[in-house]
DNA sequence: AAGGAGATTTAGCCGCGGCTAAATCGTAAA
DNA sequence: TTTACGATTTAGCCGCGGCTAAATCTCCTT
Protein backbone atom coordinates (compact mmCIF):
# COMPACT_ATOMS: atom_id res chain seq x y z
CA UNK A 1 0.00 0.00 0.00
CA UNK A 2 1.34 3.21 -0.80
CA UNK A 3 1.12 6.19 1.63
CA UNK A 4 -3.01 6.84 2.39
CA UNK A 5 -1.77 11.01 2.89
CA UNK A 6 -0.48 12.75 0.29
CA UNK A 7 2.67 14.65 0.63
CA UNK A 8 2.98 18.87 1.00
CA UNK A 9 3.96 18.81 -2.70
CA UNK A 10 1.55 16.71 -3.82
CA UNK A 11 -1.16 18.57 -2.11
CA UNK A 12 0.99 21.76 -3.85
CA UNK A 13 0.19 20.14 -6.93
CA UNK A 14 -3.61 19.18 -6.19
CA UNK A 15 -4.48 22.70 -4.76
CA UNK A 16 -2.68 24.27 -8.35
CA UNK A 17 -4.42 21.97 -10.36
CA UNK A 18 -8.17 22.78 -8.90
CA UNK A 19 -7.14 26.76 -9.16
CA UNK A 20 -6.53 26.58 -12.58
CA UNK A 21 -9.63 24.29 -13.28
CA UNK A 22 -12.75 24.77 -11.34
CA UNK A 23 -11.15 28.30 -10.85
CA UNK A 24 -11.36 29.40 -14.38
CA UNK A 25 -13.96 27.79 -15.77
CA UNK A 26 -11.47 24.93 -17.64
CA UNK A 27 -12.22 21.92 -17.64
CA UNK A 28 -8.24 20.29 -17.74
CA UNK A 29 -5.47 22.09 -17.68
CA UNK A 30 -2.02 21.06 -18.91
CA UNK A 31 1.64 20.89 -17.28
CA UNK A 32 2.66 24.51 -18.12
CA UNK A 33 -0.11 26.35 -17.20
CA UNK A 34 0.46 24.19 -13.18
CA UNK A 35 4.17 25.05 -13.70
CA UNK A 36 3.76 28.64 -14.46
CA UNK A 37 1.67 28.63 -11.35
CA UNK A 38 3.93 27.06 -8.57
CA UNK A 39 6.93 28.27 -9.92
CA UNK A 40 8.45 25.03 -11.40
CA UNK A 41 9.75 23.55 -14.38
CA UNK A 42 6.98 22.13 -17.01
CA UNK A 43 9.08 18.14 -16.67
CA UNK A 44 8.71 18.81 -12.70
CA UNK A 45 5.05 19.39 -13.22
CA UNK A 46 4.50 16.32 -15.91
CA UNK A 47 6.37 13.85 -13.33
CA UNK A 48 3.99 15.07 -10.65
CA UNK A 49 0.82 14.79 -12.65
CA UNK A 50 2.17 10.92 -13.73
CA UNK A 51 2.30 10.23 -10.14
CA UNK A 52 -0.78 11.70 -9.06
CA UNK A 53 -2.78 10.00 -11.23
CA UNK A 54 -0.92 6.71 -11.18
CA UNK A 55 -2.87 7.27 -6.82
CA UNK A 56 -5.89 7.82 -8.10
CA UNK A 57 -6.11 11.81 -7.19
CA UNK A 58 -6.11 12.51 -10.84
CA UNK A 59 -7.04 11.96 -14.16
CA UNK A 60 -4.47 12.20 -16.81
CA UNK A 61 -3.06 10.62 -20.78
CA UNK A 62 -0.46 12.18 -22.60
CA UNK A 63 -1.51 15.30 -23.84
CA UNK A 64 -4.76 15.42 -23.24
CA UNK A 65 -4.08 17.40 -20.01
CA UNK A 66 -4.96 16.92 -16.29
CA UNK A 67 -7.91 17.30 -13.86
CA UNK A 68 -8.74 15.81 -10.48
CA UNK A 69 -10.89 12.44 -9.73
CA UNK A 70 -13.26 13.23 -6.89
CA UNK A 71 -11.09 11.81 -4.04
CA UNK A 72 -8.13 14.25 -5.59
CA UNK A 73 -10.95 16.91 -5.31
CA UNK A 74 -11.58 16.44 -1.85
CA UNK A 75 -8.10 16.90 -0.79
CA UNK A 76 -7.78 19.73 -2.66
CA UNK A 77 -11.01 21.35 -0.92
CA UNK A 78 -9.84 20.33 2.58
CA UNK A 79 -6.44 21.88 1.68
CA UNK A 80 -8.59 24.84 0.66
CA UNK A 81 -10.72 24.77 3.71
CA UNK A 82 -7.71 24.79 5.47
CA UNK A 83 -5.95 27.84 3.56
CA UNK A 84 -9.28 29.80 4.21
CA UNK A 85 -9.92 29.54 7.43
CA UNK A 86 -6.16 29.60 8.69
CA UNK A 87 -6.59 32.99 6.48
CA UNK A 88 -9.81 34.68 8.17
CA UNK A 89 -8.06 33.24 11.59
CA UNK A 90 -4.88 35.32 10.90
CA UNK A 91 -6.79 38.40 10.15
CA UNK A 92 -9.43 38.07 12.63
CA UNK A 93 -7.87 37.09 16.01
CA UNK A 94 -4.38 38.17 15.29
CA UNK A 95 -4.44 41.32 12.91
CA UNK A 96 -2.58 39.70 10.25
CA UNK A 97 -2.74 41.97 7.19
CA UNK A 98 -4.87 41.65 4.44
CA UNK A 99 -2.27 41.25 1.86
CA UNK A 100 -0.15 38.75 3.90
CA UNK A 101 -2.33 36.10 5.25
CA UNK A 102 -1.77 34.29 1.92
CA UNK A 103 1.45 33.71 1.95
CA UNK A 104 1.24 32.76 5.60
CA UNK A 105 -1.52 30.52 5.47
CA UNK A 106 0.04 28.64 2.55
CA UNK A 107 2.92 27.80 5.11
CA UNK A 108 0.58 26.79 7.87
CA UNK A 109 -2.19 25.03 5.88
CA UNK A 110 0.29 21.69 5.93
CA UNK A 111 0.62 21.83 9.47
CA UNK A 112 -2.81 22.00 10.48
CA UNK A 113 -4.30 18.87 11.89
CA UNK A 114 -8.23 18.30 11.89
CA UNK A 115 -8.77 19.11 15.93
CA UNK A 116 -7.06 22.12 14.94
CA UNK A 117 -9.16 22.85 11.89
CA UNK A 118 -12.23 22.13 13.82
CA UNK A 119 -11.74 24.69 16.80
CA UNK A 120 -10.13 27.22 14.46
CA UNK A 121 -13.63 26.76 12.67
CA UNK A 122 -16.01 27.29 15.98
CA UNK A 123 -13.84 30.09 17.52
CA UNK A 124 -14.54 32.10 14.04
CA UNK A 125 -18.11 30.80 14.36
CA UNK A 126 -18.02 28.42 11.39
CA UNK A 127 -17.25 31.32 8.49
CA UNK A 128 -18.59 30.74 5.39
CA UNK A 129 -16.11 33.30 3.17
CA UNK A 130 -12.50 33.94 3.84
CA UNK A 131 -11.55 37.97 4.48
CA UNK A 132 -11.23 38.19 0.42
CA UNK A 133 -14.38 37.18 -0.07
CA UNK A 134 -13.80 33.16 -1.32
CA UNK A 135 -15.90 30.78 -0.01
CA UNK A 136 -14.77 28.52 2.10
CA UNK A 137 -15.31 24.64 1.76
CA UNK A 138 -17.11 22.96 4.40
CA UNK A 139 -15.71 19.61 6.25
CA UNK A 140 -17.80 17.69 3.52
CA UNK A 141 -15.81 19.11 0.60
CA UNK A 142 -18.91 21.05 -0.68
CA UNK A 143 -18.22 24.41 -1.47
CA UNK A 144 -21.07 27.22 -1.92
CA UNK A 145 -19.73 29.54 -4.95
CA UNK A 146 -21.69 33.19 -5.21
CA UNK A 147 -22.55 33.70 -9.05
CA UNK A 148 -19.75 36.12 -9.79
CA UNK A 149 -18.50 38.00 -12.69
CA UNK A 150 -14.88 39.58 -12.97
CA UNK A 151 -15.65 43.45 -12.63
CA UNK A 152 -13.41 43.31 -16.27
CA UNK A 153 -16.51 42.22 -17.78
CA UNK A 154 -19.29 44.61 -15.96
CA UNK A 155 -21.26 46.49 -18.38
CA UNK A 156 -20.72 50.14 -17.87
CA UNK A 157 -23.98 52.06 -16.42
CA UNK A 158 -24.18 48.81 -13.90
CA UNK A 159 -23.72 49.46 -10.40
CA UNK A 160 -22.02 45.87 -8.56
CA UNK A 161 -21.03 45.05 -5.19
CA UNK A 162 -17.51 43.90 -4.57
CA UNK A 163 -17.67 39.96 -3.30
CA UNK A 164 -13.99 39.20 -3.60
CA UNK A 165 -10.68 39.61 -4.65
CA UNK A 166 -7.96 37.40 -5.64
CA UNK A 167 -5.60 37.25 -2.74
CA UNK A 168 -2.27 36.21 -4.56
CA UNK A 169 -0.86 39.31 -5.23
CA UNK A 170 0.02 41.16 -1.86
CA UNK A 171 0.58 44.34 -3.68
CA UNK A 172 -2.32 44.31 -5.69
CA UNK A 173 -4.36 43.92 -2.49
CA UNK A 174 -2.48 47.02 -0.93
CA UNK A 175 -3.69 48.80 -3.82
CA UNK A 176 -7.30 48.16 -4.11
CA UNK A 177 -7.87 47.91 -0.15
CA UNK A 178 -6.73 52.05 -0.84
CA UNK A 179 -9.21 52.13 -2.72
CA UNK A 180 -11.88 50.37 -0.93
CA UNK A 181 -12.62 48.35 -3.40
CA UNK A 182 -12.91 45.34 -0.63
CA UNK A 183 -15.99 42.46 -0.20
CA UNK A 184 -19.24 44.56 0.37
CA UNK A 185 -18.22 47.42 -1.34
CA UNK A 186 -20.36 49.28 -3.84
CA UNK A 187 -18.89 50.34 -7.07
CA UNK A 188 -20.45 52.20 -9.79
CA UNK A 189 -19.38 51.27 -13.69
CA UNK A 190 -18.37 54.34 -15.84
CA UNK A 191 -17.15 53.52 -18.90
CA UNK A 192 -14.41 51.39 -20.54
CA UNK A 193 -10.71 52.68 -22.18
CA UNK A 194 -10.25 51.62 -25.93
CA UNK A 195 -8.82 48.42 -26.15
CA UNK A 196 -6.59 47.65 -22.74
CA UNK A 197 -7.27 50.86 -21.97
CA UNK A 198 -8.38 51.21 -18.10
CA UNK A 199 -11.97 50.57 -16.70
CA UNK A 200 -13.44 54.02 -15.03
CA UNK A 201 -15.87 53.98 -12.14
CA UNK A 202 -16.70 55.19 -8.84
CA UNK A 203 -16.34 54.71 -5.43
CA UNK A 204 -18.37 56.57 -3.36
CA UNK A 205 -17.87 60.22 -4.66
CA UNK A 206 -14.75 59.15 -6.26
CA UNK A 207 -14.00 58.17 -9.61
CA UNK A 208 -10.97 55.87 -10.51
CA UNK A 209 -9.39 54.41 -13.69
CA UNK A 210 -8.20 50.74 -12.69
CA UNK A 211 -5.95 48.63 -15.24
CA UNK A 212 -6.94 45.29 -16.78
CA UNK A 213 -5.04 43.02 -14.39
CA UNK A 214 -7.12 44.90 -11.17
CA UNK A 215 -10.33 44.69 -13.18
CA UNK A 216 -9.95 41.22 -14.00
CA UNK A 217 -8.96 40.17 -10.11
CA UNK A 218 -12.03 41.74 -8.63
CA UNK A 219 -15.26 39.69 -8.58
CA UNK A 220 -18.70 41.34 -8.21
CA UNK A 221 -22.23 40.62 -8.01
CA UNK A 222 -24.42 42.38 -10.23
CA UNK A 223 -27.62 43.94 -8.62
CA UNK A 224 -27.39 44.31 -5.09
CA UNK A 225 -31.15 43.10 -4.09
CA UNK A 226 -32.03 39.55 -4.23
CA UNK A 227 -29.56 37.87 -1.71
CA UNK A 228 -31.41 34.08 -2.50
CA UNK A 229 -30.70 34.39 -6.07
CA UNK A 230 -27.31 35.31 -5.25
CA UNK A 231 -25.53 31.72 -4.57
CA UNK A 232 -25.84 28.51 -6.09
CA UNK A 233 -24.51 25.20 -5.10
CA UNK A 234 -21.95 23.87 -6.04
CA UNK A 235 -20.39 20.38 -4.92
CA UNK A 236 -18.45 17.43 -6.21
CA UNK A 237 -20.73 15.71 -8.03
CA UNK A 238 -22.48 17.99 -9.94
CA UNK A 239 -23.28 17.93 -13.78
CA UNK A 240 -24.93 21.26 -14.81
CA UNK A 241 -21.83 23.69 -14.91
CA UNK A 242 -22.30 26.94 -12.67
CA UNK A 243 -20.15 30.04 -12.91
CA UNK A 244 -17.35 29.77 -10.45
CA UNK A 245 -15.42 32.39 -9.07
CA UNK A 246 -12.47 33.35 -10.59
CA UNK A 247 -10.83 34.98 -7.31
CA UNK A 248 -7.94 32.49 -5.68
CA UNK A 249 -6.60 31.85 -2.63
CA UNK B 1 27.30 30.01 0.03
CA UNK B 2 25.31 28.05 1.52
CA UNK B 3 21.70 28.04 2.39
CA UNK B 4 20.74 30.95 5.04
CA UNK B 5 18.33 29.13 6.87
CA UNK B 6 18.88 25.83 8.61
CA UNK B 7 16.48 23.19 6.87
CA UNK B 8 13.38 21.60 9.03
CA UNK B 9 15.82 18.37 9.85
CA UNK B 10 18.63 20.34 10.62
CA UNK B 11 16.71 22.07 12.93
CA UNK B 12 14.95 19.51 14.26
CA UNK B 13 18.50 18.12 15.30
CA UNK B 14 19.58 21.33 17.00
CA UNK B 15 16.72 21.20 18.95
CA UNK B 16 17.21 18.09 19.87
CA UNK B 17 21.20 18.52 20.92
CA UNK B 18 19.58 21.16 22.66
CA UNK B 19 17.53 19.14 25.05
CA UNK B 20 20.43 16.37 25.73
CA UNK B 21 22.63 18.98 26.73
CA UNK B 22 21.39 21.81 28.24
CA UNK B 23 18.18 19.99 29.26
CA UNK B 24 20.20 17.50 31.69
CA UNK B 25 23.64 19.18 32.85
CA UNK B 26 25.94 17.47 30.40
CA UNK B 27 27.99 18.91 27.85
CA UNK B 28 27.63 16.82 24.74
CA UNK B 29 25.86 14.26 23.56
CA UNK B 30 26.58 11.81 21.09
CA UNK B 31 24.43 10.29 17.71
CA UNK B 32 23.41 7.24 19.62
CA UNK B 33 21.20 9.68 22.35
CA UNK B 34 20.31 11.83 19.63
CA UNK B 35 18.83 9.21 17.40
CA UNK B 36 16.87 7.62 19.93
CA UNK B 37 15.59 11.04 20.98
CA UNK B 38 14.32 11.67 17.48
CA UNK B 39 13.48 8.09 16.56
CA UNK B 40 15.96 7.51 13.70
CA UNK B 41 19.52 5.34 13.16
CA UNK B 42 22.26 6.10 14.75
CA UNK B 43 24.12 6.58 11.32
CA UNK B 44 21.02 9.22 10.00
CA UNK B 45 22.54 10.99 13.07
CA UNK B 46 26.10 10.95 12.67
CA UNK B 47 25.28 12.19 8.75
CA UNK B 48 23.37 14.88 10.62
CA UNK B 49 25.68 16.26 13.32
CA UNK B 50 29.00 16.10 10.48
CA UNK B 51 26.76 18.55 8.33
CA UNK B 52 26.13 20.47 11.48
CA UNK B 53 29.37 20.99 12.53
CA UNK B 54 30.48 22.20 8.46
CA UNK B 55 28.01 24.44 8.33
CA UNK B 56 29.16 26.06 12.21
CA UNK B 57 25.67 25.44 14.56
CA UNK B 58 27.41 22.26 15.78
CA UNK B 59 30.96 21.20 17.22
CA UNK B 60 32.43 18.03 16.97
CA UNK B 61 35.36 15.54 16.45
CA UNK B 62 34.93 11.89 15.63
CA UNK B 63 33.85 10.34 19.15
CA UNK B 64 34.20 13.19 21.05
CA UNK B 65 30.10 14.16 21.65
CA UNK B 66 28.51 16.58 19.59
CA UNK B 67 27.71 20.20 21.26
CA UNK B 68 25.69 23.82 19.77
CA UNK B 69 27.89 26.40 18.96
CA UNK B 70 26.60 29.86 19.34
CA UNK B 71 25.07 30.49 16.53
CA UNK B 72 23.46 26.48 16.95
CA UNK B 73 21.93 27.51 20.38
CA UNK B 74 20.68 30.67 18.94
CA UNK B 75 18.79 28.55 15.91
CA UNK B 76 17.47 26.30 18.83
CA UNK B 77 16.26 28.82 20.91
CA UNK B 78 14.48 30.61 18.46
CA UNK B 79 12.68 26.92 17.65
CA UNK B 80 11.92 26.64 21.07
CA UNK B 81 10.30 29.86 21.24
CA UNK B 82 8.38 29.38 18.28
CA UNK B 83 7.59 25.91 20.08
CA UNK B 84 6.31 27.21 23.29
CA UNK B 85 4.62 29.99 22.13
CA UNK B 86 2.67 28.20 19.99
CA UNK B 87 1.86 25.65 23.06
CA UNK B 88 0.98 28.10 25.09
CA UNK B 89 -1.34 30.06 22.07
CA UNK B 90 -2.84 26.94 21.63
CA UNK B 91 -3.96 26.29 25.18
CA UNK B 92 -4.97 29.42 26.01
CA UNK B 93 -6.93 30.83 22.65
CA UNK B 94 -7.78 27.89 21.08
CA UNK B 95 -8.35 25.43 24.13
CA UNK B 96 -6.33 22.71 23.43
CA UNK B 97 -5.55 20.24 25.79
CA UNK B 98 -2.56 20.12 27.44
CA UNK B 99 -1.64 16.59 26.52
CA UNK B 100 -1.32 17.81 22.84
CA UNK B 101 -0.45 20.84 22.31
CA UNK B 102 3.15 19.41 22.18
CA UNK B 103 2.48 17.62 19.24
CA UNK B 104 0.75 20.56 17.53
CA UNK B 105 3.54 22.75 18.29
CA UNK B 106 5.77 20.52 17.28
CA UNK B 107 4.26 20.32 13.03
CA UNK B 108 3.27 24.49 13.19
CA UNK B 109 6.85 25.74 15.09
CA UNK B 110 8.54 25.75 11.50
CA UNK B 111 5.89 27.13 9.22
CA UNK B 112 5.59 30.17 11.74
CA UNK B 113 6.98 33.39 10.73
CA UNK B 114 8.87 36.49 12.85
CA UNK B 115 5.90 38.22 12.15
CA UNK B 116 3.61 35.76 13.63
CA UNK B 117 5.59 34.90 16.37
CA UNK B 118 5.57 38.67 17.42
CA UNK B 119 1.48 38.43 16.89
CA UNK B 120 0.82 36.07 18.83
CA UNK B 121 3.64 37.27 21.72
CA UNK B 122 1.72 40.56 21.74
CA UNK B 123 -1.41 38.78 21.62
CA UNK B 124 -0.58 36.68 24.70
CA UNK B 125 0.78 39.57 26.84
CA UNK B 126 4.74 38.06 26.40
CA UNK B 127 3.75 34.79 27.90
CA UNK B 128 7.17 33.86 30.39
CA UNK B 129 6.39 30.14 30.55
CA UNK B 130 4.39 27.52 28.24
CA UNK B 131 1.42 25.91 29.71
CA UNK B 132 3.68 23.01 31.10
CA UNK B 133 5.56 25.38 33.09
CA UNK B 134 8.96 25.64 30.75
CA UNK B 135 10.42 28.86 30.45
CA UNK B 136 10.22 30.32 26.86
CA UNK B 137 13.24 31.76 25.56
CA UNK B 138 13.01 36.09 24.55
CA UNK B 139 13.73 37.21 21.20
CA UNK B 140 17.20 37.91 21.92
CA UNK B 141 18.08 34.34 22.45
CA UNK B 142 17.97 33.85 25.95
CA UNK B 143 15.97 31.70 28.63
CA UNK B 144 15.03 32.36 32.02
CA UNK B 145 15.29 29.03 34.08
CA UNK B 146 14.15 28.87 37.39
CA UNK B 147 16.38 26.87 39.67
CA UNK B 148 14.41 23.82 39.64
CA UNK B 149 15.05 19.93 40.95
CA UNK B 150 13.31 16.66 40.20
CA UNK B 151 10.80 15.81 42.34
CA UNK B 152 12.64 12.65 42.32
CA UNK B 153 15.42 13.53 43.82
CA UNK B 154 13.40 15.81 46.86
CA UNK B 155 14.27 14.98 50.29
CA UNK B 156 11.14 13.29 52.08
CA UNK B 157 9.82 15.40 54.76
CA UNK B 158 10.05 19.05 52.24
CA UNK B 159 7.09 20.36 50.96
CA UNK B 160 7.38 22.11 47.49
CA UNK B 161 5.86 23.62 44.52
CA UNK B 162 5.60 22.56 41.41
CA UNK B 163 7.19 24.62 38.72
CA UNK B 164 7.05 22.61 35.26
CA UNK B 165 5.95 18.92 33.88
CA UNK B 166 7.91 17.39 30.72
CA UNK B 167 5.50 17.72 28.07
CA UNK B 168 6.40 14.91 25.63
CA UNK B 169 4.37 11.78 27.20
CA UNK B 170 0.80 12.70 26.41
CA UNK B 171 -0.27 9.95 28.32
CA UNK B 172 1.79 10.95 31.57
CA UNK B 173 0.10 14.35 31.54
CA UNK B 174 -3.00 13.63 31.43
CA UNK B 175 -2.24 11.36 34.83
CA UNK B 176 -0.56 14.05 36.20
CA UNK B 177 -3.37 16.77 35.51
CA UNK B 178 -5.49 14.63 37.10
CA UNK B 179 -3.67 14.25 40.37
CA UNK B 180 -3.47 18.24 40.41
CA UNK B 181 0.36 17.79 39.89
CA UNK B 182 0.24 21.13 37.57
CA UNK B 183 3.02 23.76 38.40
CA UNK B 184 1.86 26.36 41.10
CA UNK B 185 0.56 22.89 42.63
CA UNK B 186 1.80 22.44 46.19
CA UNK B 187 3.08 18.79 47.20
CA UNK B 188 4.29 17.32 50.36
CA UNK B 189 7.08 14.90 50.08
CA UNK B 190 6.17 11.68 52.64
CA UNK B 191 8.32 9.16 52.04
CA UNK B 192 10.27 6.91 49.23
CA UNK B 193 10.02 3.23 48.92
CA UNK B 194 13.08 0.93 48.52
CA UNK B 195 15.26 0.96 45.59
CA UNK B 196 13.06 1.80 43.02
CA UNK B 197 10.01 1.72 44.72
CA UNK B 198 7.12 4.76 44.30
CA UNK B 199 7.66 8.11 45.95
CA UNK B 200 4.58 9.15 48.24
CA UNK B 201 3.68 12.41 48.44
CA UNK B 202 0.32 14.45 49.17
CA UNK B 203 -1.49 17.02 47.38
CA UNK B 204 -4.41 18.63 49.14
CA UNK B 205 -5.53 16.09 51.81
CA UNK B 206 -4.60 13.42 49.19
CA UNK B 207 -2.18 10.66 49.02
CA UNK B 208 -0.93 9.42 45.72
CA UNK B 209 2.46 6.88 45.35
CA UNK B 210 4.50 7.89 42.08
CA UNK B 211 6.51 5.89 39.85
CA UNK B 212 9.98 6.41 38.73
CA UNK B 213 9.22 8.14 36.22
CA UNK B 214 6.64 10.68 36.68
CA UNK B 215 9.09 11.33 39.55
CA UNK B 216 11.52 12.37 37.00
CA UNK B 217 9.37 14.14 34.95
CA UNK B 218 7.96 16.85 37.39
CA UNK B 219 10.44 19.64 38.16
CA UNK B 220 9.87 21.00 41.69
CA UNK B 221 10.86 24.44 43.19
CA UNK B 222 12.00 24.22 47.26
CA UNK B 223 10.28 26.38 49.07
CA UNK B 224 8.08 28.52 48.13
CA UNK B 225 8.48 31.99 49.88
CA UNK B 226 11.27 34.03 48.48
CA UNK B 227 10.53 34.41 44.75
CA UNK B 228 13.95 36.66 44.10
CA UNK B 229 15.93 33.52 44.59
CA UNK B 230 13.91 31.22 42.86
CA UNK B 231 15.36 32.34 39.38
CA UNK B 232 18.29 32.45 38.06
CA UNK B 233 19.62 34.21 34.74
CA UNK B 234 21.05 31.79 31.69
CA UNK B 235 21.98 33.54 28.60
CA UNK B 236 24.22 32.34 25.72
CA UNK B 237 27.70 33.03 26.39
CA UNK B 238 27.34 32.55 30.71
CA UNK B 239 30.26 30.99 32.25
CA UNK B 240 29.21 29.58 35.31
CA UNK B 241 27.28 27.01 35.33
CA UNK B 242 23.18 27.10 36.18
CA UNK B 243 20.91 24.40 37.63
CA UNK B 244 18.75 23.31 34.36
CA UNK B 245 15.50 22.22 34.06
CA UNK B 246 14.41 18.72 33.47
CA UNK B 247 11.79 19.48 31.86
CA UNK B 248 11.23 19.29 27.90
CA UNK B 249 9.06 20.77 25.36
C1' DA C 1 -0.13 18.99 -47.42
C1' DA C 2 4.05 20.65 -45.26
C1' DG C 3 6.35 23.13 -41.88
C1' DG C 4 7.25 25.04 -37.63
C1' DA C 5 6.26 26.79 -32.93
C1' DG C 6 5.03 25.65 -28.63
C1' DA C 7 3.46 22.27 -25.50
C1' DT C 8 4.50 17.82 -23.65
C1' DT C 9 7.12 13.98 -22.48
C1' DT C 10 11.31 11.28 -21.61
C1' DA C 11 15.96 10.61 -20.00
C1' DG C 12 19.08 11.44 -16.80
C1' DC C 13 21.08 14.38 -13.20
C1' DC C 14 21.25 16.41 -8.34
C1' DG C 15 20.72 17.37 -3.20
C1' DC C 16 18.26 16.02 0.85
C1' DG C 17 17.66 12.95 4.44
C1' DG C 18 16.32 8.72 5.63
C1' DC C 19 18.12 3.49 5.70
C1' DT C 20 21.24 -1.06 6.33
C1' DA C 21 25.58 -3.35 6.50
C1' DA C 22 30.10 -3.37 7.52
C1' DA C 23 34.29 -1.35 9.40
C1' DT C 24 36.37 0.97 13.25
C1' DC C 25 37.09 2.81 17.77
C1' DG C 26 37.27 2.82 23.02
C1' DT C 27 36.46 1.03 27.13
C1' DA C 28 35.37 -2.06 30.67
C1' DA C 29 35.73 -6.69 32.01
C1' DA C 30 38.31 -11.01 31.98
C1' DT D 1 47.09 -7.33 28.59
C1' DT D 2 43.80 -9.03 25.97
C1' DT D 3 39.22 -9.28 24.49
C1' DA D 4 34.71 -8.34 23.61
C1' DC D 5 30.91 -5.36 23.26
C1' DG D 6 28.72 -1.17 22.49
C1' DA D 7 29.17 3.23 20.35
C1' DT D 8 30.62 5.53 16.28
C1' DT D 9 31.72 6.08 11.66
C1' DT D 10 31.91 4.95 6.73
C1' DA D 11 30.09 3.13 2.49
C1' DG D 12 26.55 2.69 -0.32
C1' DC D 13 21.58 2.40 -1.18
C1' DC D 14 16.77 4.45 -1.75
C1' DG D 15 12.66 7.61 -2.57
C1' DC D 16 11.31 12.33 -3.09
C1' DG D 17 11.02 16.22 -5.85
C1' DG D 18 13.34 19.53 -7.97
C1' DC D 19 16.36 20.46 -12.52
C1' DT D 20 18.20 20.63 -17.78
C1' DA D 21 18.52 18.80 -22.30
C1' DA D 22 16.68 16.36 -25.84
C1' DA D 23 12.98 13.95 -28.12
C1' DT D 24 8.23 13.93 -29.42
C1' DC D 25 3.69 15.39 -30.28
C1' DT D 26 -0.19 18.85 -31.69
C1' DC D 27 -1.91 22.14 -33.98
C1' DC D 28 -1.93 26.30 -36.51
C1' DT D 29 -0.24 28.59 -40.41
C1' DT D 30 1.35 28.80 -44.86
Amino acid sequence: MTDLVPSQSEQDYLKAIYHLTYGEAKERTGPAALAEWLGFSCASATNMVKKLTERGLATHSPYQGVALTETGEKVALEVLRHHRLLETYLSERLGVPWEKVHAEADRLEHALSEDLEDRIDAALGHPTTDPHGAPIPTKEGIIVAPATQPLATTLPGTTVTVTAVADENPALLTYVADLGLVPGATVEVLRKGPFDGPLHIRIATTEYALGEKVAWAISVMVGSSDASTGVEHESRGTHGKVKRMKAES
